[in-house]
Order: C-alpha cells, then structure tokens, then sequence
RNA sequence: UCCGCGGUAGCUCAAUGGCAGAGCAUGCGGCUGUUAACCGCAGGGUUGUAGGUUCGAGCCCUACCCGCGGAGCCA
C-alpha cells in the first residue's frame, strides 16, 4: 500500500478533499450489492469507509468482504465531508489492507448482559460506550491533577502496604510480611497525609486503594482510585470550599472537553451545567430533619443509609455537603465541634441524582490529649500510632482534608449505572479476572 | 453475613408437565447509500450439577455450585 500521511480519525476534518491512510479495527460492516461500507474505529473516532467496486480491484472488493468484526487493517482514501454518515465525514476508499481477520468476536452489535460483559471486559473496552466513559475517566484524573497542581499542592505518595487499619474499622486485605507478621493494603493514605501537610503546606495523594468488604452493590470495587487532599492550617470551612471548588472545576472540566462522550453516553448536560458553587451546607441535625419531613423514621445519633443520603440528594440540584456529624459514627481521628462535642467536625458531599457520597472529609484532631482519649475510646493500639501522635507533639496546628472516590465521580458525570463500568479492570468480592 | 432474583445455542431471551424455539453472531446467496441495515438458505443444544416425583421434567420437589443487586460497611 503506498504512503499517504497517517492520520487519525479525530483529525479527518483537517483532511477534506485529501488522500489519506487509516489504521484501526472493524467495527461493524454493511453492504448492498456493489457497495460496502466498513465502520472503522482507531481509538480517536469512528468513520464510514465506503468501498464501491467500480472504484476498487476485484481482489480489494473481495478482501473487504472477508473483514470480520474486529478485523485490523489499513485503508486508503479521499476524505469528504458527508452529512449522511455519523460524525459527518467519510472515506472514500482507494487501497486497503488487512493486518489481521479477527476470529468471531464475542461481543456482537446486539445487547448483553453484565456478567458476560464483565467476563469479557479486554474486550468490552473497545466498544463505544467503554471508549467514552474511559476518556471522560481520563480527563476527570487530569482535572484532578491539574486543580491540586495549579494551587501549590505538592503530590506525596502515601504508603501501600501498612502495618494497620488506618481508621481500625474496615476489612482489609491481609497478607504476610517477612518477618513482621501482617501487613494490609492500604484502605486510605490520610495518616501519611498529615505527615505530609506539615512538611510541605498543602499535599495530595491520589492512587488506588483496598477495602476487603464483603460489599455486593453497584456503588462498590473492593479496588478503587481516590485523592486525598491534606492542608495545614485550614479549618472545616476552608476544607468545604475547597471541596466544592474542587467538584465544580472537575465537572466543567469535563463539561468543556469531552461533549462527545457524553452525548454517546446520552447525559442530561443541564444536569452537569448547574454543578457550580456554592453548594448547599447543611448540618446532619438539618439534614435529619429533611428526613423527618420526608416521612423516613431516623433516630438523631445513627448514621446515615444510602437511601437516606439519597433522599436529602433529592432535595437539592447540586452536590450537598452534610456536616457535624455525631462524632460517634465518625473515626477517631475527626476534631470535635468546640461548640457542640456530640458532633464531629466532619463533612460528606452527597451527588445528586442518587449516586451517594463522592466526598468524606473532616477537620482532624490536632490536639495530643484528645487524640490519645479517642484512641482508647475506640480500641485502637497505640504503639502503631506513635508516629502520628508525634504530629501533635511537634508543632500541631489546626489541619483538614477530605478525601474524593474517582470511579463514583466519574459514574456520577457520565449517569452511570454501575460503579464497574468507572474503571478499566473493576475488582468485586467474587470477581478479579480479566 | 443476611434477604431477594436468576442459570436454556457463542450472545440476548422464549417455550400450560407433552416434537428444544426466535433474534443477533457465524457460513453461503441477493441488493449502488447502509445507519444495531435488510431479504433468503444453512449449521449450531448433556436446558448449571446431583438426586427425586411422574407414563412423560427446561418447567414440580430437595441439596449443592455459580452469578446478579439490595442491606450492613464505605469512596
């Protein structure tokens, strides 16, 4: 095959009227007696390569014909502008040539259920549906990146393999540690956080991390990517609106960049265009009695479910952030309120349309005395947090952070219904292949 | 862990206790504008496993296996 410049599909609309050469993949093929027309995807777009056999070899018509789904192969031709054809454009094909005839393909243009989806996820990535949410995936991270980078946070990689429960509540992953007896995958790198805060100022960390729950739901990956974000000197307040600056640029972010991955994922953008600050506050006590209102029988002290988290979401047309939880339901190491020690100075930021909690955060314990109190309140061996109670021995201020699920974030953006569909390779209790 | 639902062709699903079916995918044939194309023909089955009831079980009963999504827990 002769070499015209390669481009891809993205980039066609820069190429009208010209010969160019494509590399992909089959997506799906149709034809009517002299005409063929072969859907080809490269992984920037997808466009209708149209083989008419007066214009083409008998050898190519036939070798067209023999393409399978998914087949690889090159093509030649004229790009033109083509208001029939999805994405607007089209080649015109000249030269083509097959890199490799796909066996039969599993996944056929026909509906499937999960499971079977789930069993082929290698696969499943390449549809369109995947490709979208995976780019939108893509651009939430470098939001992420780019709001703690350009604010003079400094990224600090907290530690993977812990000696303990970090909050000493979830279930963790269990392993065996040379000589040092058990070690666990990190649940969350937050204690490490505040170590970081007060060298640096402002920090973040952002990569995955492990929850052995025993958790059947679709809002659950027992591996799963989340950033946390650690700042000296910021109380409650200033943890909120960072938090809700934080959401707001992600979801414009996206909003900006990625117009065609929602519209393939048919996202309601009126929906997406309202996420701007401020966000509604309101305190656990308030949002109890939303509840009370609502008819839901909830008694003040107990945490909230996620139908109830649901519920007060309903009440709002942007993310809400709940606050001053009782300080019981809340870990050992969330300050509390000076003006009302019942309740932590904690927050949890609700997405709308029933997708739960994206954000857990708090002001912590900057406080030695107190710390050490809680630390038996709950049980907790203190020889494991000698280190972290060294913070508040050596120059404690007041401190917060929170921490952001990405697969909930990205599910909340794109109106997914399942959290799996949020990362390339979904980790359940009774799955961990492919 | 508890509660509920499910397992039939490669996939998605049908089938009053009475011949195992359709669509998609695959193969062959047809069509010069298809949009999950369409039309015709063909191949494709240990009905999750093991028992039981019955003249007869995909269907009813028991146990087990696997999965699904909800609760709890959390992001």
């Amino acid at each position: 095959m002769s070499q015209k410049p390669t481009v891809y599909i993205k980039d066609l609309k820069n190429h009208v009227g010209e010969e160019v050469t494509l590399k992909g993949w089959l997506y799906n093929k149709r034809s009517s007696g002299k005409l063929k027309f072969l859907i080809l995807r490269d992984g920037s777009g997808y466009v209708q390569c149209v083989v008419f056999k007066g214009n083409v070899t008998e050898e190519l018509f036939e070798a067209a014909e023999k393409l399978t789904q998914e087949s690889s192969f090159e093509v030649r031709g004229k790009v033109k502008s083509e208001p029939r054809s999805v994405g607007g454009y089209e080649l015109d094909v000249i030269d083509m040539k097959t890199i490799s005839i796909a066996h039969e393909y599993p996944i056929t243009p026909k509906e499937h259920g999960i499971e079977f989806l789930i069993d082929n996820r290698h696969l499943w990535v390449r549809s369109k549906r995947q490709v979208a949410i995976l780019k939108v995936r893509a651009r939430v991270v470098k939001a992420i990146r780019d709001f703690f980078d350009s604010r003079g946070f400094v990224l600090f990689d907290p530690p993977i393999i812990t000696p303990n429960a970090c909050e000493g509540t979830s279930t963790l992953f269990e392993m065996e540690y040379f000589d040092l007896g058990k070690a666990y995958l990190t649940q969350s790198g937050q204690l490490y956080e505040e170590s970081g805060a007060f060298a640096l100022g402002k920090v973040y960390s952002f990569g995955p991390t492990f929850r052995a729950e025993k958790s059947k739901t679709r809002r659950h990956l027992t591996e799963f990517w989340m950033v946390e974000p650690e700042m000296a000197f910021y109380d409650l307040d200033d943890d909120m609106a960072l938090a809700e600056e934080f959401i707001e640029y992600i979801v414009q972010s996206v909003l900006t960049d990625c117009q065609v991955e929602l519209q393939e994922l048919e996202r309601d953008l009126t929906k997406l265009e309202t996420i701007k600050r401020p966000f509604p506050r309101i305190s656990y006590t308030e949002a109890v009695e939303i509840l009370k209102r609502k008819g839901v029988e909830f008694e003040w002290g107990n945490d909230l479910g996620g139908a109830d988290e649901t519920i007060i979401g309903e009440e709002f047309d942007r993310p809400v952030m709940i606050h001053r939880y009782p300080s019981e339901v809340k870990a050992f190491y969330m300050k509390r309120d000076p003006e009302n020690p019942k309740v932590a100075l904690a927050v949890d930021v609700i997405a709308p349309e029933g997708y739960g909690e994206i954000i857990g955060g708090s002001q912590r314990e900057d406080n030695l005395d107190f710390l050490l109190e809680r630390i038996k309140e709950h049980n907790l061996p203190q020889s494991f947090f000698e280190w972290y109670l060294d913070l508040r021995r050596f120059g404690s201020v007041p401190h917060s952070g929170f921490g952001l699920g990405l697969e909930r974030t990205v599910s909340w953006i794109c109106g997914l219904e399942h959290l799996r569909e949020a990362i390339p390779f979904p980790r359940m209790i009774y799955r961990n292949t492919p």
